[in-house]
DNA sequence: CGTGCACTTGAGGCACGTCAACGTTCGTGG
DNA sequence: CCACGAACGTTGACGTGCCTCAAGTGCACG
């Protein structure tokens, strides 16, 4: 019980809507645990035994193909779900990317509390439909859009995204300057590209002025209706 | 009540689990529609008024840019659930490959039938976990592979998706020869590749001996090791 | 027997990948 | 505090896989 009064996403994540004591239930069958940015959850092709809620932090869910080319299938945050209930083999990989913290539960035990709690099934399953939503979005830019499109509808996407889960604290309307969770490599693994190609289209977009690259990590939208205009 | 009781994919779409009279009060509120190929069920941006079962045929679900470019994210296939409950507007078109018949229910009415009834909302549940997977699987695919290796997998994947939905006759394992729902120009938008490349890329597989094509439309695997080998 | 559409085939160009060198940041230990 | 090395990022030269444009070819229709 403890442990979801003070959570900061219990009325956004899936458990929201649940009475004090089905919440007590939950938490009795789940625990916390903290993550270090790298540091793996899930494992491709493992079975899937774990499902988790992630409190704080963005992970990562990829895929790769043996030969060792990888692509980035979703990217989670917040009051987001992880993981597959209700069957077999876990079809990608979750890696965290900051520092993260996770609320988990042995699948099983999820299962059976899901089944029992319709209102839990409803929330997950709303959530579910929006993040097929998302993933069939992102088909479109992955095979449809040049590197310029791709890179600039990245930037846009992570000022709506960061925002939203309150990673970076108040705001008004879009982020205009916000630090990346991601390296060079991992955008370019979002964006199906090649680490070269992310940063030869970042230095334009900055050289045109629509951008800025204080340091490494962090971006400044300085141009937004260009950006728009380029992202298509 | 009397549609349900002969429908084909009775225990196989979300409605299966359902006692009969829970039944009768779902086709109380939906009704059978009939498409000819090419015809529009939903168009991408409309509201979302629509939801629907499959129960026969093949449709495509595709997100186009503003400027035309066409990528097909999904296909479904009889049992298959079309729509998006719950909210907003359609993020895609649905539109008919072949001659379908579907089971289209008003949203408003479903999204009340199945807050009441949690059984459906599971099967619905396990039905999008499933299709957020093979969608997931299919961005590796699209951003990562080679025209030479998504063919291949298409093809492959074509065989083992005809055959389970039935649509080609009992045969006992993957199919060997079957026929094509789609056009070549919708083979492309599939795989998010050209007309030309497509036409090309099976052109080489038929000169190597690996598969034959006999007309336009259909496919005979004749090496299928080999295009497993080459699929990646 | 034309007419039209779907598909194939070919020639050429370009966006992005590949390979390689260089610059910058950051951690680590002398 | 600086020296050093490793990791990360940038930049350049070059190659190539796929797209573009254009001209056939074959099949289905009246």
């Amino acid at each position: 019980m403890a442990a979801c009064d003070t959570c900061v996403v219990r009325n956004r994540a899936i458990c929201a809507g649940l009475a004090n004591d089905e919440l007590a239930a939950l938490n009795n069958i789940g625990r916390r645990r903290n993550l270090e940015p790298g540091e793996p959850l899930i494992w491709e092709g493992d079975e899937s035994v774990l499902v988790a809620n992630v409190i704080e932090g963005v992970l990562k869910l990829s895929s790769s193909t043996e030969d060792g080319r990888e692509q980035i299938v979703g990217v989670v945050y917040p009051s987001d779900f992880i993981g597959r209930p209700f069957a077999g083999a876990a079809g990608h990989s979750v890696t965290a990317l900051t520092e993260a913290r996770v609320c988990v539960f042995a699948r099983a035990d999820f299962d059976r509390f899901a089944s029992e709690h319709p209102k839990l099934e409803h929330k997950l399953l709303e959530r579910t439909l929006g993040e097929l939503d998302r993933t069939r979005k992102w088909m479109l830019l992955l095979s449809r859009k040049t590197a310029q499109e791709k890179v600039a509808t990245f930037l846009l996407e992570m000022s709506d995204r960061l925002l939203e889960t309150g990673c970076e604290g108040p705001t008004l309307g879009p982020l205009r300057k916000f630090d990346l969770p991601f390296s060079r490599q991992q955008v370019a693994d979002v964006l199906g590209l090649t680490i070269e190609t992310v940063s030869r289209q970042m230095t334009a977009l900055k050289r045109d002025g629509i951008i800025g690259l204080p340091t490494r990590r962090s971006v400044e939208i300085v141009d937004r209706t260009a950006l728009e205009d380029i992202a298509g």
